[in-house]
DNA sequence: CAGTATCCAGACGGATACTG
DNA sequence: CAGTATCCGTCTGGATACTG
């Protein structure tokens, strides 16, 4: 319980975020990718078709812009065959692997998803009594 | 290296989401809710200033959007002690305790952050290099 | 102190159509 | 098949000012 009224800042701390773990998720848990990456991780390789189809609601130009920056950042191997007709296949790269227990803990979290729902129905439940000044 | 060309839906998937994790996601990893939580997390509780001294670059009317959510999913615990000048104070839930396994996950990983930045690097230089049909 | 109220710009992402 | 190109609405989040 650290709560010192005065307070300096820990001076290897960037003014952008103030927890080491935002690059992480800027990365990772940016728009669609763990959809993307999730698909890849559990299914192996796809071909862009193929992910179109998993991924029902995403548009080929989103999956597309996913894609590429999942590619630029070394999550995602891209593998070009030039046939006709065009074959490319996607899949997770080693450096992506690694999120492996990253996932994991996720998958697990989600047992939690209920008790998240009834906090919320609690909380819209009490809410309309007052604007809260509790 | 499941890959089929015939594929049928799972049937248990709602077209929103094709990976299980996704509302997970959803609840913990939406904009300015690490920051806000790793720092629940980390350090204590903390009142209203604190966060908006700790997250230097929040502004009011975002960190309060942040904390109704996550009042609302049950992660955060809000308290008012009716005092002038009125104090109130954040802390994580036990349920957003739970989170603590993610977040070392989350903190391991961040030691590839050097191998995201150099295949960045890479992907840029070989990028201009035609506007790869390979 | 702990917010709320407004206003607004810019990014994000969806729909649609087209191409090598 | 594997994308691109274009257009455009939506929503996030920033700036600023004000209040119990």
């Amino acid at each position: 319980m650290t709560n010192d009224t005065a307070w300096a800042p820990p001076a290897d701390v960037t003014p952008e975020q103030a927890c080491p773990i935002a690059p992480v998720v800027d990365i990772v848990f940016s728009r669609w990718t763990t959809p993307i990456l999730w698909v890849l991780h559990e299914f192996g390789r796809h071909r862009f078709v193929e992910l179109e189809r998993r991924i029902t609601t995403i548009t080929p130009k989103v999956l597309t812009e996913g894609l590429r920056r999942l590619e630029r950042d070394g999550l995602v191997v891209r593998t070009y065959h030039p046939e006709v007709p065009p074959r490319v296949e996607y899949e997770i790269s080693e450096l992506g692997r690694r999120l492996a227990p990253l996932f994991a803990a996720l998958a697990e979290w989600s047992v939690n998803l209920g008790e998240v729902e009834q906090a919320r129905l609690d909380y819209d439940a009490r809410k309309p009594i007052s604007s809260r000044r509790t």
